[in-house]
DNA sequence: CATGAATGTTAGACTGGCCTAACATAAGTG
DNA sequence: CACTTATGTTAGGCCAGTCTAACATTCATG
């Protein structure tokens, strides 16, 4: 079976199972399955138990939430188009960074292999999307993500960033201003505490960033 | 309401109405419409009736089928996307024409407006699609189809393909081979009534074509 | 460690889109 | 013009995916 022989829904799922294990540690919950695609618990209940009856994910009542092998060969191949198609919106037709997540949403679950084929020949088989996040290579080889969240950076280092979590166009836009991006350096000058606020020096310039744009940043010592 | 918030198949029944006014004369028919979409006729009378009750065709039970002026405009709107996706895909990633049908079918449910505009800009507001076909403009003017099937021209005229119709991939490569596309000019030799030939000239070669080959082809004399 | 709060599941209903089977209407022909 | 055949519609069923409401389980805290 090819991922597109999936429903939409079910690309979904297995999407966010895996994307839930890349930069976190906890399992995910069908609570935090539910906000994050906007349905109520029951629907992604419901959604897991087809699932499992297809064999794409392991999951007892009240259990964890598991991929079975197809399942994340699955998951992988939908990070891959959705990733490709930031790239080609970004550098094809000319999308912001912060335009390209809802619309590669959408056409991640219409196009074809042979489209992906195409636009990863385009790009000239690119190995990171707009906000650094690294493409699964076309052989599901295994995908090394790397870097820690800002937030776990002691004061005085300075790093690079290695992505930016693309889910709030606003706060990516917000970055633009500020010349945060993929690649950028930074050095980080404190954390404070009780006021949730991380102090980073970007160019020369002195900025606090709090504690939901500071999980988005990634990056790694230099 | 936009086109984007109908359902992919209302988003084909629209466009199916439309379309086959725009070379034939006939009003389309329930059954006509089953066997494009390869549905059985009870599904399409239920769609029908759907759209209807939306206010985007008329129809009384075993009336006819038109489309009202929203329908119009969304039918409209669904054909630029097609044709312009279409183009996109021909120019910017590499693919036949042969191939785009298909894929085209597929995107044009799933591209945004924002979309649609930018691969418009991309390819400098292209007129034409890769089969000839005109492209309606984005704000909904009147669109000209030209042209007469090959086989309504009198022998020994010579006259140029303004549109091959898309539907069989198959007879798009053969006519590649023979160097039929949009623009080529060729002259009609004659039409055999009883063995449903029709002997064209292109270049320096004789052809003959079947009915299906021949009707797929639309030219105007010069 | 018991109980209440948080979390997850099931039941039942609805929609769109498809089907098959039965029925209704229209069209064409002897 | 009546009757057969072709065409179209309706009825009823199924699936995926969603919802709300009721129920079950787990967890955390007093």
């Amino acid at each position: 079976m090819t991922v597109s022989e999936l429903t939409a829904s079910a690309q979904d799922y297995l999407k966010m199972i895996w994307s839930s294990t890349e930069w976190a540690e906890a399992p995910i919950t069908v609570g935090a399955m539910a906000e994050r695609m906007a349905v109520k618990p029951s629907t992604v209940s419901d959604g897991i138990r087809r699932l499992a009856k297809q064999g794409l994910v392991t999951h007892a009542p009240y259990g964890s939430i598991e991929l079975t092998p197809a399942g994340r060969a699955h998951a992988v191949e939908m990070v891959r188009r959705h990733r490709l198609l930031e790239t080609f919106l970004v550098q094809i037709l000319g999308y912001g960074w912060d335009e390209v997540h809802d619309e590669a949403e959408i056409l991640e679950h219409a196009v074809s292999d042979t489209m992906i084929q195409r636009i990863d020949e385009k790009l000239g088989h690119p190995t990171r999307d707009p906000h650094g996040d690294p493409i699964p290579s076309g052989n599901g080889l295994p995908h090394p993500p790397q870097g820690d969240p800002l937030t776990s950076v002691e004061p005085e280092r300075t790093v690079t960033i290695t992505r930016i979590s693309d889910a709030d166009p606003d706060m990516l836009r917000y970055f633009t201003q500020l010349g945060l991006g993929p690649d950028t350096r930074l050095q980080v000058l404190a954390h404070r505490p009780y006021a949730d606020v991380t102090t980073i020096r970007v160019g020369d310039r002195d900025v606090d960033l709090g504690p939901s744009a500071a999980e988005a940043i990634w990056v790694v010592a230099n």
